[in-house]
DNA sequence: CCATAACATGTGACATGCTACTCACGCTCG
DNA sequence: CGAGCGTGAGTAGCATGTCACATGTTATGG
């Protein structure tokens, strides 16, 4: 279906930038910078204000709000603004209560159908991961976290899982880089995804199985205790980014 | 021309006048006929003429368009329209298996934790079930089935899980009421919310679990055999369900 | 008759105008 | 000095205007 288009003299195509709409842009931009927290949990923000921010006009920052309400990261609130919604231990418990639900028989399933250029984007992933290890570059290496984790529910088979565990994820703050980000806490999680893919690798469903559910459990107690229970209040933090890319 | 669309699609009189947004009725109307078929699979429709249908302005119904389309129901075609996408056997198969990682165990736990007032409260949406066995009335039926698994789930504790499997159960179309409709069908399908309303009565996860699984299986053969809508590479995908633990 | 170009039409995406509403602040009055 | 109140700034929600673009139709050249 997502057949070739592959026009052999393809005119130069406007390459880097796919057809992406504003909204679709806002909705990235914000999203990320409510994850991590350039956007503060509970505060009030304006439509107008971040249309400035952004750049654009009021349309697609609302738009974008929309759909982050109904991932319920915001809340609008009748003629006050829209408020970007805290997650508690419980919110994050629920989500991983989900996750474990979802992710554990989903990598036994991945173990079976997986082929051999699926476990090579893997393989690259966890590269890539294993390079901001060192670094502590905590948002690169979660954006890679991210990408395994679609990749290995993508080679299970169900695609409307994707995107339900993503929309999942997103809920999820982390915050700042001095509570997860530890070097050690990293280099536990990449070896917990490289156990994963070996286990891929070997075909073992169960084993998968039981590394997923181990690695979870192990990200949800990470993310526990990096969260004293809300404010937190990250110093210093630029108020907010330039415009969108 | 296009003869049809007899359907004023008239949005509801606000029930008992909670204050609604427009976005918020338009999205609750669109869903409801593109589920039921007022708004058919795999036509292109504009947000100009849908909102003349509404009798409210491009605004609200471009943004409950958005939203439905974040949930997979329709997709947006550049300067085309906003086409309503066909849930094929295989989707079918796709939602199946993640309601039932998710319902099979949150029904379990929902034996544990439930009380005396949500039993009531389900004894009560299954009373109403039944009056529509009689009168044939798929309508009203599936309305009070969404409800009492909505009830169920939110038995389970787990807030998030409600929104998630409702989210699921939408992306589902049933076909004319000649299809699942039928008498002894909706007997069927009441008679399974019964067993598993005595097996929380009685407390006995295990046995919650099973009748949620069985019922669960049962709905998708139900509505995989009333969906005509072949179209060739519809059946032959094996799911993946069934193998939780 | 066919291929191609020019045009007309309809569309989503985005910008902007408008209105009813909320709420903080300062003023008045007791 | 304090309580009540009006008022103005700011907001979401909704309506409408504008524009580039995709597509169907017609005109034109071979």
């Amino acid at each position: 279906m997502t057949g070739g288009d592959e026009h052999p003299l393809a005119l130069g195509a406007l390459d880097g930038g796919e057809r992406q709409t504003l909204t679709d842009r806002a909705t990235v931009a914000i999203r990320a910078a409510i994850v991590d927290g350039r956007l503060r949990a509970g505060e009030l923000y304006s439509v107008a204000r971040l249309a400035e921010r952004l750049e654009v006009s009021r349309t697609p920052v609302r738009e974008a709000l929309l759909l982050l309400e109904r991932q319920g990261m915001v809340r609008f609130e009748r003629n006050r603004g829209a408020r970007v919604l805290k997650s508690s231990a419980h919110d994050l418990d629920e989500v991983f209560a989900l996750r474990l639900l979802l992710e554990v028989p989903a990598a036994r399933r991945a173990a079976e159908l997986i082929g051999a250029h699926e476990l090579e984007q893997l393989a690259e992933v966890l590269a890539a991961m294993r390079e901001h290890v060192g670094d502590a570059d905590e948002r690169a290496f979660m954006a890679h976290d991210r990408r395994f984790h679609e990749l290995l529910l993508a080679a299970a088979g169900n695609r409307r899982l994707v995107g339900v565990v993503g929309s999942l994820r997103d809920f999820v703050r982390f915050r700042g880089a001095s509570t997860v980000g530890r070097g050690r806490d990293l280099s536990a999680i990449y070896e917990e995804h490289v156990r994963i893919l070996d286990a891929l690798r070997a075909g073992d469903p169960a084993a998968v199985g039981a590394a997923m559910r181990d690695h979870l459990v192990h990200t949800r107690e990470l993310l526990l205790a990096a969260d004293p229970a809300g404010d937190g209040e990250a110093a210093g933090e630029p108020p907010w980014p330039a415009r969108l890319s």
